[in-house]
DNA sequence: CCCAGTATTTAATTAAATTACAAATAGGAA
DNA sequence: TTCCTATTTGTAATTTAATTAAATACTGGG
């Protein structure tokens, strides 16, 4: 735990003048990382080496030592902060800018995503007898890339992009069938229509969407595709492509483990499979 | 730019003593944010002035207010420590782990890409007739994605992951012809000839690739594709993706403020273009 | 209202960092 | 090479910062 949300979780157990102290840092923590105990004593209104004791009472062994502590957690607050690329921007400008964001978005999933919700999909995944993707537009490719990771783990597992392959799919799947939808908006009519036929046919629906959509209300399981995140500018809405990528990276990772070691095995024939193409 | 990443480029413009110091600092910078001047000196052999000059040199107004910053950037870089998933993890552990993961690996890129490099990649794009994109086996995906993304700028651009498809192309490819090439050991055969081939054809060729493999030999610009990185563990090396899909945001985007405002206009078009499929 | 215990302050001390100045070193011109 | 200048580094002194120790002021229980 970081110090400043160890310094929050105490003010409670502060004593009157420690008090003071925590209020002080807290109303400017940037400030406190250049103070000194004079002054920050007389923001306090309290004697200096009230804070000396004010900080071990943290548990830092001293003054600069809590300023330490209290500059690293300001960093990894303040570290996923993402800014739009602006004209002008020169190529290392716009290189931060956007891994940044990238960074920002992931860190967005990681509040986003309920455990309980993917614990339900590796489920529902790991006892299909068959995967079934369909993704369309910007989507398709990403239908193609999870079904390239999911087919490795043994089930399988077919991706189709057009829109009458999908209905046809749909129409045949049955109970042992889970259907992966991806769709950014779940708006789109031809996927609602694709998901209403998979439902009917008493496949599993999973979508990676946005919640409240059409498409989320048909779903048995619904995965956010971070629709909240897409930037306003129009120039690359790429930030969700990266999440939905890291949301089929968590599902195969969690049907990986559901699987065990002999999951190694079959990987690594995949794998080698391979070598026959490469020179060296 | 972190005090640490600019301590380091700063090392050879440093004086003998101050060249010292900095040693002395980057052999343990953990270390460095508690110590004292005096220890410090004695450690860099120097005197103890020496330490306030040097922090004056690296634009910090003081010793502690160096540890400071020091300890700012520590924050940041210990932020994105990856583990591996091992078996018995549950939801909410393999989650985090992916997520930070993805987050390191994007670290990781943030200190590999060079901006020349990406500059010259995006003027290549920018003043291409049409840009084809190939990419085989689990690069296949990525090819059409960023095909994607890059046919929204106006470029005529193409991606094939048939191998006959990507010879005839790159065969009949010429001065006015980019070829994108994604292939993440870049040691695939059939990879290796059609690039020659684009060769032969004058296009101009970028690689996302290991650098120092045969293919990045051909290629006129290479860009990692962060094969150093790939996990040692078999379950998912979707890392890399997200290196790549990064990488390709990073090249649309400079396009893209190349470009300039009129770029806009377009990309309302197509936005509004897919309209009617919506409900609601 | 007093006493014990804790919390806080004042004053003194110690530790840390910086400044001012002196010495040394390196580079360039005669 | 030799001398001069400019830069770098070190020494000693000083200033600033932080902590300790002792004294005082609270606070709640009897």
């Amino acid at each position: 735990m970081t110090i400043l949300t160890h310094l929050k979780k105490s003010l409670p157990s502060l004593s009157k003048a420690e008090f003071r102290i925590a209020e002080a840092i807290l109303i400017d923590p940037e400030a406190a990382v250049n103070i000194t105990t004079a002054r920050l004593a007389r923001l306090a209104e309290v004697s200096d080496p009230m804070i000396s004791r004010f900080c071990h009472t943290l548990g830092c062994s001293s003054f600069p030592d809590f300023k330490v502590q209290l500059a690293k957690s300001l960093a990894s607050n303040t570290f996923f902060i993402s800014e739009a690329v602006s004209p002008g921007d020169d190529a290392s400008l716009y290189i931060e800018k956007r891994i940044n964001a990238n960074q920002a978005a992931l860190e967005y999933l990681r509040g986003k995503l309920q455990p309980e919700v993917i614990e339900q999909a590796v489920q529902l995944l790991s006892q299909s007898k068959r995967i079934e993707i369909f993704g369309m537009g910007g989507s398709a490719a990403i239908a193609h890339d999870a079904q390239h990771k999911l087919f490795r783990l043994g089930i399988p597992t077919v991706a189709y992009e057009d829109h009458l392959m999908q209905r046809m799919s749909a129409a045949a799947a049955n109970e042992g069938t889970t259907v992966l939808l991806f769709s950014f908006t779940g708006r789109t009519q031809s996927m609602i229509e694709v998901a209403r036929i998979a439902k009917e046919s008493k496949a599993s629906l999973i979508a990676i969407t946005s919640p409240n959509s059409p498409l989320a209300a048909v779903a048995d399981v619904t995965i956010t595709s971070g629709d909240e995140l897409e930037d306003t500018t129009l120039y690359v809405p790429m930030t969700t492509r990266i999440i939905i990528l890291t949301i089929i990276d968590i599902l195969v990772t969690g049907m990986a483990l559901a699987q065990g070691p002999e999951i190694d095995v079959r990987l690594k024939r995949i794998k080698h499979s391979l070598d026959a193409t490469k020179v060296n």
